[in-house]
Order: structure tokens, then C-alpha cells, then sequence
DNA sequence: ATAGCATTGGTAATTATTCCTAAAAAGGGT
DNA sequence: ACCCTTTTTAGGAATAATTACCAATGCTAT
């Protein structure tokens, strides 16, 4: 199965980068429509998912919520605001971490984890403190 | 608002503990149907967030799947299976992490942290080499 | 041009969860 | 024990997010 680099799909990636943020479906499908008004919600999700399955683009899988997608492939960690649910990314140092990584624990052969720090971001403080 | 003890939040709660599993919400909906047949789905949801909301379960919200709920509310982290979902505590030693915590990262008021494992279970592991 | 997939749009279906409402149950006071 | 108020319940409808399906269309290489 090749990948072609349609004109939707490649509508999607550039927008999902040129917004720098933490997109979901439904928000990247919004901004698309408006460049190309006969997408479909469908495509938008199946060309995440694809995208994302190739490693062009992150997948963001944040507390039971909605999925959200990451135009930034490398490893990082994520901040959340619980209030408005906006995600950041945060480059740390994660050595102590990856000591854990790879062995065993409790029986599982570890492939990898993910490190999510929440609390309000700088938005929602200013408009709390109003 | 006082909580009332109910038969069905009581056998909700009962059942949980006894599993020592993170259940989703329809398995502990199949478990406590069997005693308590006219039960509702609702019900099982509702007591759940119920539970959680007062702290004396936990809520667990892995990676963009169903909702788990946790016997344990003491502080710690947790592995998931990548193959068959199941989830399993973990005592780690917090103390790097803690550091990060309650500081200001990126403009936020970081007020707590998710770890999360993920990899192939013993039995997943096993069921593999077949 | 033609064959052979990949991909698309539109819609239906699915999954997980929450909402709604009338009826039942729990506590507390008398 | 009885009444009153509040909480909770069952059951189904409603919602939200996502995936599945399928016929039509588009690339790509022969």
C-alpha cells in the first residue's frame, strides 16, 4: 500500500502545521473546509489516522477525551489546561524515565510511555483571577 | 449533597474491589448484573463518577479508550497493555517528578502528572511466541 | 487507453457516555 | 411507625466522537 500525497491530505498536514497546535478532528476539519469546501469529516479522520500510522504526524490520545494530533514527530511530553483542554507540548529531560524503558516491569516488556503534566494554563488563570 | 450508600452503589463498589482490576464501566455492569439483574447501565456510569467524584475509587482515563475505574485512590502510576488493554499499578519512586510538579511550566500551574507505561503483557507476551 | 489499486465524499453504523423523567428508596424528624 | 424532602433509580432517548461502508473518481504504470 504506497501512500499518494493527495490534495486533501496534504491540506490537512499543512494546516495541522501551520496552526501549531494540538488540533482535533473536527477543529482541522473546520479550518480545511474553508480552503477546500467539498472535503468530507471522513477523510479529515482517515487521513489523521494515516498520517499518523506512517509517523508524519503524532497522535495525542489525552485523558479520555477527544483524540488530538501533533505536528511535531519527535519525542516530547505534554502539558493540558483542565479548564480549557488546550494541549502544550515540553521538552524534558527524560533520562530517569528511560531507565525504566525497555525493562520489564511487572511482567510487561515496555515499549514506551507517556508523561502528561496538567493544570490551568495562562489563559484560564488570567480569566480566574477576574 | 450527602451520599447515600445504596444496594447497587454498595455492590458497584463491592465488585470492584473484588475484581483488583481496572474495569471499564460495562464489565462492572456485566459483573454486578448477575446479583442485582434489573440494574441500569446508567446507574453503573452514574456511581462510577459518583465515586471518583468523592474519592473513594479512582477514575483512570488511559489513552483515548473507555474510562477504567480504580480500586486504588493512593498515589501511582500505571502500565497498560498495548495488545489486550489491561491496566496494572505501579509504585514508583515520584520523587524527579515531583520537582516538576507545582512549578510554573510553560505559563501553567502544573497541578498534577499522568505516567503511563505501555507495552506487551506476561500473558499477551506468551499467547505471541505461539 | 486500460487495468488495478488508493482515495474520496456521503451517509449509516457503532461505541461510549450522558441526559431525561417518572417512580422508588433513604434518611431524618416527629 | 408515618410523613416529608431529597437522592437515587431504571429504562430509554439523545449525544458525541469515530469508524465502516460503498459507489464513484483519480493516479500510475504498463
Amino acid at each position: 500500500m504506497q501512500l499518494r500525497m493527495t490534495n486533501q491530505r496534504e491540506m490537512i498536514l499543512q494546516e495541522l502545521k501551520k496552526s501549531k497546535d494540538h488540533l482535533t478532528a473536527d477543529e482541522l476539519y473546520e479550518r480545511v473546509k474553508k480552503k477546500m469546501p467539498r472535503i468530507s469529516l471522513a477523510t479529515v479522520y482517515r487521513n489523521l489516522e494515516i498520517l499518523s500510522e506512517a509517523g508524519i504526524i503524532g497522535k495525542l490520545e489525552v485523558s479520555g477525551r477527544q483524540k488530538r494530533f501533533d505536528w511535531d514527530t519527535g519525542e516530547h511530553d505534554h502539558v493540558h489546561c483542565i479548564q480549557c483542554h488546550r494541549v502544550d507540548n515540553l521538552k524534558l529531560n527524560r533520562k530517569e524515565l528511560d531507565l525504566l524503558s525497555g525493562q520489564a516491569v511487572k511482567g510487561y516488556r515496555i515499549s514506551g510511555y507517556r508523561l502528561e503534566f496538567s493544570g490551568l494554563c495562562g489563559q484560564c488563570r488570567k480569566k480566574k483571577r477576574k
